[in-house]
DNA sequence: TGACGACAATATGAGTTCCGTAGCATCGTC
DNA sequence: GACGATGCTACGGAACTCATATTGTCGTCA
């Protein structure tokens, strides 16, 4: 297939090598956010889980605690206390379903997000610098990569929880 | 500078609408690796904190607990409890240092970490099937793109921790 | 209509973890 | 040889996670 015999071998490893060094960045990528998350929790008095909690709260819209102890694979009793917690802190409220009233729903209050922009903002502009730098078909790229990989690990939790 | 002079403003729209979809997808994708992190560190018997602390003493070579409690924003005594568990676990041994007896050098046992190999099997192989469908070129943008973010999350908590 | 099982969320108690302070051992320097 | 400084750990209080049991509500069937 290769116009020289050698270079399959040499394509090959290179190959393996640029896909460790991929990985390698995602892991440190992985440790270090969690870190940053957790710095920015500090400030505003919340744990790392409930930092999550809220974040899955505000993307995914308003969900019942049965939903997000699914979603976060928690224990409802836990979640239980998370939300308290975060009821306490202004981030959330509880209301209960209009129709079904076992049911609550769990609602995200807008007010303090900007708080928690304004800690964010650092980052946030540094990715926007980051960003700027490169052309359109590479943020796509980027962008695709980061999905994907995002459903991978969604994939990879499920087949644990399950098995 | 354009051709066409309504493509400034579409330009710019789309360019900060591509910039989002990365943030987006950075800030889903963390999340998403978080839990796939909770739920593996659940198999064994291993909290979040703890997990990315070993995570730091098997990249970053054997360190000492100040220097972990300084990289990690933690107190030098929770380190220790950490320690204790990752020691009793079977994943790090506490050395004195040859020179410095006061001091501690805390060493990754390599032992345990085909165990965790096999954990993260799952996602390794999703990982290699993902960067397989990439160019060499779009390989090594990406690899870049999560290492300048690695960088810039780093200068974010530095800046949090001074500030 | 009334009764039954199933579902959703929470109160409670046991076990564990995180952090602040104090203490011990050791190093570098004068 | 004595002194302050450094590095780590023991101890206590406060907070968290989880398992179980309880309360209130829904859907269904006789």
């Amino acid at each position: 297939m290769s116009s020289v015999a050698s270079s399959n071998a040499d394509e090959r490893r290179r190959r393996r090598r640029l896909a460790g060094t991929v990985k390698d960045a995602l892991r440190e990528l992985n440790l270090q956010l969690s870190l940053l998350n957790h710095h920015i929790g500090g400030r505003v008095a919340l744990r790392g889980v409930d930092f999550d909690c809220l974040d899955m709260i505000g993307q995914h819209g308003p969900l019942s605690p049965s939903a997000l102890a699914h979603r976060a694979g928690l224990h409802p009793a836990t979640i239980t206390g998370i939300v308290d917690r975060l009821e306490k802190g202004g981030w959330v409220t509880r209301e209960r379903h209009p129709t079904d009233r076992r049911a609550v729903v769990i609602r995200a209050i807008p007010g303090r997000n900007a708080e928690l922009f304004r800690l964010y903002a650092g980052m946030n502009a540094s990715l926007d610098a980051l960003c700027a730098e490169y052309g359109d078909d590479q943020l796509e790229v980027i962008a695709d990569f980061l999905r994907r990989t995002t459903e991978a690990g969604r994939a990879a939790a499920d087949d644990l929880a399950d098995g």
